[in-house]
DNA sequence: TTTTGAGTTGTTCGA
DNA sequence: GTCGAACAACTCAAA
């Protein structure tokens, strides 16, 4: 497998980021065919430390269901902390191990991580392998007729609907363990939970941990709501889509096992069945844009769009955080994504123009906010999202699409179900999760549901005025403004 | 190289 | 109420 002769009988250390899984997973697949013992670890390296509250949260889950899956296999998770490099060195000195195996991810602080990692390992003597799986296609490989990679969806698209995905691999029926176990932290002696000031049991009654709850989630999707899909997704009030973003962030089920259950299901299907599999691989194209194209998570993706007057943060952007704009349907949904820790798809379109065109604020103020809040946080979905809606970004909306929230209420909530399960203001009798809304947020916030609802931060039809205003300045050039 | 068709998700206005 | 046009070109991808 390595490209050296490996110890025969020395184990390989199994190094674990986003990919708590144990079906469907090529790096796994290959290292039980090997015979060899295998010493299942997890870093809490920079990187992961920088992650946001709720992402660090639910990553602690993940992990708690992952050790618990593996125990069950016959092995155990190693959990250590520290720089990812220092880290492995010590554990293969430890155990004797001869190579290092992971997973590839494709954005640039992982990319950054894995490849110095690699060299410095491979100097070191040890073998370093990675493998696909976390996305259906490599990034490379999906390429346009000039070679370029694709910045147009619709493109990607049709090259890869017709193409074969490998099909999934059986989880191992055990791991073979190591002569003996290194050392361990107790992953609650971490704290991961600690930034989640919003009360984690509130998030915890939304989130669904683990492979097998992965798996549920799906049965019952394909089940019962893939056949109305294309139809009911735009309702946030439905219960219409997967809800398997999450468990794809933290890769507690394959992306190739969903599109192989879901190509089955779409057999005898009617038109538009296979909408379910064209949002999978949106999920794909994000990570192809930001493996070519890494200054998508930080920077505008069309440099022409440097010149726009952005505001910064500030009590606008604060009011939004806090679902207290005074628009309800743009409410309803940031108190959906502070106490689910999602947000519906529809939702968060509305939500996000509504902070980048209404309110004029720069992308990033609210890629921030996601990046705190959602237990199904992806780099590479949540920075091609937001440059999406802000215009400066690949395949972006024109600029003169600007969701009103009003009208889009009263198009895909007209009945106000959405917005009562999340708004608790003027409910003489509110659900639980509109309650859950005011035991989370931090008493500092100073809300009561008692309280008048919030009257509007800005006019709509004002905002939208002065939002194409900005955007016609930036079309005359920087300094025509 | 040039040409051609197309491009996730909208809103408003006037007929 | 419903419908089509305008909104603005521009870039991308393939022929």
């Amino acid at each position: 497998m390595t490209d050296r002769d490996p110890a025969a009988d020395a184990p390989i250390l199994l190094w674990f980021r986003r990919d708590f899984r144990l079906a469907d997973h090529p790096m796994i697949a290959a290292a039980a065919a090997t015979g060899r013992p295998l010493v299942p670890v997890f870093v809490l390296d920079p990187v992961a430390e920088g992650y946001g509250a709720a992402p660090k949260w639910r990553l602690e889950q993940a992990i708690a269901a992952f050790a618990t899956r593996l125990a069950a296999a016959g092995s155990r998770l190693i959990l250590r902390r520290g720089g990812a490099l220092e880290v492995l060195r010590a554990l293969a000195a430890e155990t004797g191990a001869a190579d290092v195996w992971w997973s590839r991810l494709y954005d640039p602080d992982s990319v950054a991580r894995d490849t110095a990692v690699k060299s410095a390992l491979k100097a070191a003597g040890l073998g370093a392998q990675s493998f696909p799986g976390h996305v259906l296609f490599e990034p490379w490989t999906v390429a346009t007729g000039q070679g370029g990679f694709y910045q147009v969806y619709s493109p990607f698209w049709r090259a890869v609907a017709g193409r074969e995905v490998a099909a999934p691999a059986a989880a191992p029926s055990g791991l073979r363990p190591p002569a003996a176990w290194p050392a361990s932290d107790r992953v609650e002696d971490w704290g991961l939970g600690r930034g989640m000031r919003r009360g984690a049991g509130i998030v915890a009654k939304h989130a669904r941990v683990g492979e097998a709850a992965a798996q549920d989630r799906l049965d019952g999707f394909l089940d019962t709501r893939l056949a109305r899909y294309k139809a009911e997704r735009d309702f946030p009030g439905l219960p219409a889509t997967s809800g398997l973003s999450e468990n794809l962030a933290w890769g507690e089920i394959a992306p190739a096992r969903i599109w192989h259950a879901a190509l089955r299901a779409e057999t005898g299907g009617g038109k538009g069945i296979e909408h379910f599999r064209k949002e999978l691989v949106w999920r794909d194209f994000a990570w192809h844009l930001i493996h070519h194209t890494p200054h998508i998570a930080t920077r505008n993706w069309r440099a022409a769009w440097d010149g726009f007057p952005w505001r910064q943060d500030g009590p606008a952007a604060e009011r939004w955080r806090r679902g207290m704009t005074g628009e309800p349907f743009v409410d309803a949904a940031m108190r959906e994504l502070y106490v689910t820790g999602t947000m519906q798809n529809r939702a968060r379109m509305i939500a996000a123009s509504y902070l980048t065109k209404h309110l004029l604020t720069d992308w990033r103020v609210g890629l921030r906010w996601f990046e705190d809040c959602l237990i199904d946080w992806d780099p590479a979905s949540n920075a091609m999202g937001w440059q999406w809606v802000a215009g400066s970004g690949p395949d972006a909306a024109p600029y003169f699409r600007i969701f009103n929230p009003a009208g889009q209420a009263e198009k895909f909530d007209a009945d106000g179900r959405y917005r009562r399960r999340f708004i608790a203001e003027g409910q003489a009798a509110p659900p639980e999760t509109a309650l859950d809304f005011f035991r989370a947020a931090p008493r500092a916030w100073g809300l009561d549901p008692a309280a008048d609802y919030p009257a509007p931060t800005i006019e709509l039809a004002q905002g939208r005025t002065r939002a194409l205003a900005a955007y016609e300045a930036l079309r005359g050039g920087p300094g025509s403004a």
